[in-house]
RNA sequence: GCCGCCGUAGCUCAGUGGUAGAGCGCAUCCUUGGUAAGGCUGAGGUCCGGAGUUCAAUCCUCCGCGGCGGCACCA
């Protein structure tokens, strides 16, 4: 009898594995196939047990897919461009590929520890030429087909990180991975179109009906589609000053509204602070520049524009109302307008819109009400401090008058197309992708500026533009443009000398497409299409939340272009999508403030309370709330230390069982003891099967009925918890299944029973504790590897108790009990509880009204 | 402000229109030849609060409270 040894077991069954090769991949048509992926990770360098909880879930979906006779696919890589690496080269002068790929080494490393059905044979980095360079090939296809573009615009950018970011990378006003403020800047920027495919992305939601439901409300959020009016409002007299270089209307002013119902509560135009006729006229009057200037003072923070007073500015222009023509309207530069969104300029409606009301109520403009609520007097009814946003009939307006919301929009429309003042037109929050950055370590823009030909593109068998192996990161800013002669090339349209186009694409372009590079990473072409055929799109994808209008949205999109193409064969790279939650572990502070580490902090229970103290000085620390492992508070925990002292495995269970997957996990010692310790009762029920067998007792035969019965239910339970995505219930069900074998007691005539049951529990364990699996399989001498064993079948019959408790209530209160079959009749159950000596007693002088007979679960009898 | 999720034992969480559960922790005891452990037993609950529907509500509905997340002067 030996106590089962994780480290020594762990590392005889991974090498099995990889001298079996059991999990490269092939094309099979005849088996179904199954894709599973988990978003590749940055290399950092450090593998914490986030990461393991992440890949360990993908491992569970893999192996039982495999089981399940699924041809699978199981692929890892590195999303290997980025700052980090740019950092790591200046702070210490290493090139950023030698840090990246040793890097990469250790993060391989320690990712196979874990014991992960990975094909590595498929691996690679998205910084290798082999990778970068096929994507500057199709990027030159969407160059050709128009949805690559330049322009000048106001770019977002990052003052720490020096770089534009895109819209979906500034949160709350900062930039996503530096936190600085971001600045805006006026820059010649390249962009993807992803506008072009605002309404197919919206519409391809609803087709992913696997999807968690937030990540699609969020990107159908993000995407912002309103359907609405564009419509001009011409200028009263002559119109101001005209000037070709701006694009608004010489003619009027163009707006555009939700709400072309309400039109004849119009009673102000506002337009942007940076709208061109605002900037026009700011360039004759000073006061106009002045006012602009004022409101381009105010943060960009959710704070401060919820705390932003309106300000406006009368320009005096006035436009004529398109149904009135008598009426005239102010044109107002407005604070509150944003040049970005629709035409940069409104019609204010202030008894419809908030906004609108505030600044009306401010600047003294009138309030005209033309949506009258439900069962309000017309005479009574008036706005005063609160726009009215709800139903109601169109009042006040003329030809509209009478009808309801839905249709006064209707015929405003067609009023307004009639008098060509305007169309119907459907607005997106969504902007275009801004895919340039001005960074050396990413993969090079495939572009040449000739000074005669303009923007030229590489020729193909130029490709790939490779990054300079010696770039010069001593500095601040871009290394490609000061680079002494990467950029300098001959124009390949006229031979003339010319310039690379210095900037780097988004790392986000780079993991937009992996997962088909993936089925063939070989291959000559971006994408196999014999190999994308097959296996895409990915069945089951496994990421954080923070990228659910990132990554996915720009990898949808990428997909959909790279279809139109031709690439490819789907049109939704990801069937099925799993948000898992976070890894997180309680904080540790001395009293001067600095972090400690878990190991470096003694912790003492007593009683209820838990004190920590240093190791080192043994002064007492503060325990702070658990949140995410970052290397700054130093509460990371390294899944190799955890393997060390307990074994792979019981990391896995630990992190898988603890919390339901997509919500965060706390990090505890207790609990991956917990975890060990099932692993040793579950090793010590293998390892007995060739002691001697206890005498044989009475009531072995029901024990061993009972065992077969639990084994069932197990494997139903664990069947459905795994294919449900439940993988904490998954293991408490292994709990209650292994503790019900312990319970039986081992004998001659309950072998048979629980043999069976060992083999299931064998296959059952295996995807969440795989090497454990192998030990038990082979200690039940079964053929091969449990890696490559067939997923336990269960009978739904078998799974039900023959005879059910049933619970018996007389009014709502629990008041005895009876046995009956499973399946009884109603008539029966209902003579069963009336023969009942208990309830006898308890209805005695009592008259039952009703009787209500719950099949196999409960009875309630009304009496009175 | 709008939208979504969550609230069950000390902690982390299952669960169900009908008997309130697991792991960890805690307590008692046993074992010390399964031993850098193992086991028995036990205590511990206003299922966030209130109202409604129902024979019956932790579960469904409504109104609150608290926590988390997303979006946000988007016209």
């Amino acid at each position: 009898m030996a106590r089962y040894n994780p480290k020594e077991t762990e590392a005889k069954w991974r090498t099995a594995w990889e001298s079996a090769d059991i999990f490269r991949a092939v094309i099979d048509p005849n088996k179904p196939k199954y894709y599973v992926l988990e978003m590749f990770p940055y290399p950092s360098g450090q593998l914490h047990v986030g990461h393991a909880r992440n890949y360990a879930m993908g491992d569970v979906v893999a192996r039982f897919k495999r089981a399940r006779g699924f041809n699978v696919l199981h692929p890892m890589g590195w999303d290997a461009f980025g700052l980090p690496a740019e950092n790591a080269a200046t702070e210490r002068g290493v090139s950023p590929q030698a840090w990246t790929f040793d890097n990469i080494a250790k993060m391989r490393e320690a990712l196979k520890r874990l014991g992960l059905s990975i094909d590595w044979s498929r691996e690679f980095a998205t910084c290798e030429p082999s990778y970068y360079g096929r994507q500057q090939a199709w990027f030159q296809k969407l160059l050709a087909r128009g949805l690559v573009y330049r322009k000048e615009g106001v770019v977002n950018w990052d003052p720490v990180d020096m770089t534009v970011l895109a819209n979906e990378q500034v949160i709350d006003g900062r930039g996503w991975r530096s936190g600085a403020p971001v600045e805006r800047r006026k820059l010649n920027q390249w962009f993807l179109k992803i506008t072009d495919y605002a309404d197919q992305l919206l519409e391809g939601l609803a087709s992913l009906d696997r999807w968690p439901d937030k990540v699609r409300l969020m990107q159908e959020n993000w995407i912002g589609k309103s359907q609405g009016l564009r419509l001009t409002f011409a200028f009263a007299g002559s119109a101001p000053e005209p000037s070709e270089e701006t694009e608004c209307a010489v003619d009027g002013v163009s707006v555009y509204t939700t709400r072309p119902d309400t039109l004849y509560g119009a009673s102000f135009l506002a337009i942007a602070p940076d709208h061109p006729l605002a900037e026009r006229l700011a360039a004759r009057e000073p006061a106009v520049a002045d006012f602009i200037a004022l409101c381009r003072q105010g943060g960009a923070s959710a704070a401060e524009i919820e705390s932003a007073e309106k300000l406006g500015y009368d320009t005096g222009i006035r436009v004529v109302h398109p149904f009135d023509s008598n009426n005239q309207l102010p044109v107002w530069i407005a604070n509150f307008v944003l040049m970005e969104y629709g035409t940069g300029a409104i019609f204010g409606c202030p008894a419809h819109d908030q906004r609108d009301l505030d600044f009306a109520r401010k600047y003294n403009l009138p309030v005209t009400p033309v949506v009258l609520p439900p069962d309000e007097d017309p005479a009574l009814f008036h706005v005063k401090q609160t726009a009215y946003v709800g139903p109601g009939t169109i009042y006040n307006s003329g030809f509209l008058d009478g009808l309801d919301i839905d249709a006064a929009k209707t015929a405003a429309v067609a009023r307004i197309e009639e008098l060509n003042a305007g169309v119907g037109a459907t607005v997106y929050r969504l902007r275009d992708w801004g895919v340039a950055r001005q960074r050396g370590w990413g993969c090079p823009i495939p572009i040449i500026h000739c000074t005669s030909c303009g923007v030229v593109a590489v020729a193909a068998a130029d490709l790939p533009v490779r990054l300079p192996d010696d770039m010069d990161f001593s500095q601040t800013g871009n290394p490609l443009a000061r680079h002494p002669t990467w950029k300098h090339v001959a124009c390949p349209a006229c031979g003339a000398p010319a310039t690379r186009e210095t900037d780097t694409l988004d790392t986000f372009v780079d993991s937009s497409w992996y997962f088909a590079r993936f089925t063939n990473p070989s291959a000559e072409a971006p994408i196999d299409p014999v190999a994308a055929d097959y296996w895409l799109p990915v069945d089951q994808y496994i990421g954080g939340i923070e990228h659910a209008v990132l990554h996915l949205l720009y990898a949808r999109f990428v997909t959909r272009v790279l279809a139109d193409e031709g690439m490819l064969d789907v049109r939704e790279p990801f069937a099925g999508l799993f948000t898992q939650g976070m890894v997180t572990h309680e904080t540790y502070r001395r009293q001067n403030g600095e972090w400690l580490e878990p190991g470096q902090v003694d912790i003492a229970v007593e009683g209820e309370t838990r004190r920590a103290r240093a190791l080192d000085t043994g002064e007492p620390v503060t325990i702070g709330e658990p949140v995410k492992m970052s290397k700054s508070k130093r509460n990371v925990v390294a899944p190799d230390d955890i393997a060390e002292v307990y074994g792979v495995d019981a990391a896995r269970l630990f992190v898988l069982s603890d919390s339901p997957p997509e919500r965060d996990v706390q990090w505890t010692n207790a609990g991956v003891e917990g975890a060990s310790r099932l692993i040793n009762r579950i090793w010590t029920e293998f390892d007995a099967l060739n002691a001697p067998q206890a005498r044989v007792g009475p009531g072995d035969e029901e024990a061993a009925t009972s065992l077969r019965r639990s084994m069932h239910r197990a494997v139903k339970a664990v069947t459905e918890a795994i294919e449900g995505f439940r993988f904490n219930s998954a293991v408490a069900r292994l709990y209650e299944f292994v503790a019900t074998i312990r319970a039986c007691p081992s004998t001659s005539v309950t072998a048979t029973a629980r043999t069976e049951a060992l083999s299931a529990l064998a296959r059952l364990v295996a995807p969440f504790a795989p090497h454990l699996g192998e030990a038990c399989w082979a200690a039940l001498e079964a053929p091969g590897l449990v890696t490559l064993a067939d997923w336990p079948g269960y009978d739904a019959a078998l799974a039900q108790d023959g005879e059910r408790l049933l619970p018996v209530q007389i009014n709502g209160k629990r008041r005895g009990e009876v046995r009956a079959p499973a399946g009884a009749s109603d008539a029966d159950v209902e003579k069963l509880v009336r023969e009942s000596p208990d309830i006898i007693q308890r209805l005695q002088g009592l008259t039952v009204r009703k009787v209500i007979v719950v099949q196999d679960r409960i009875v309630n009898l009304v009496v009175g």
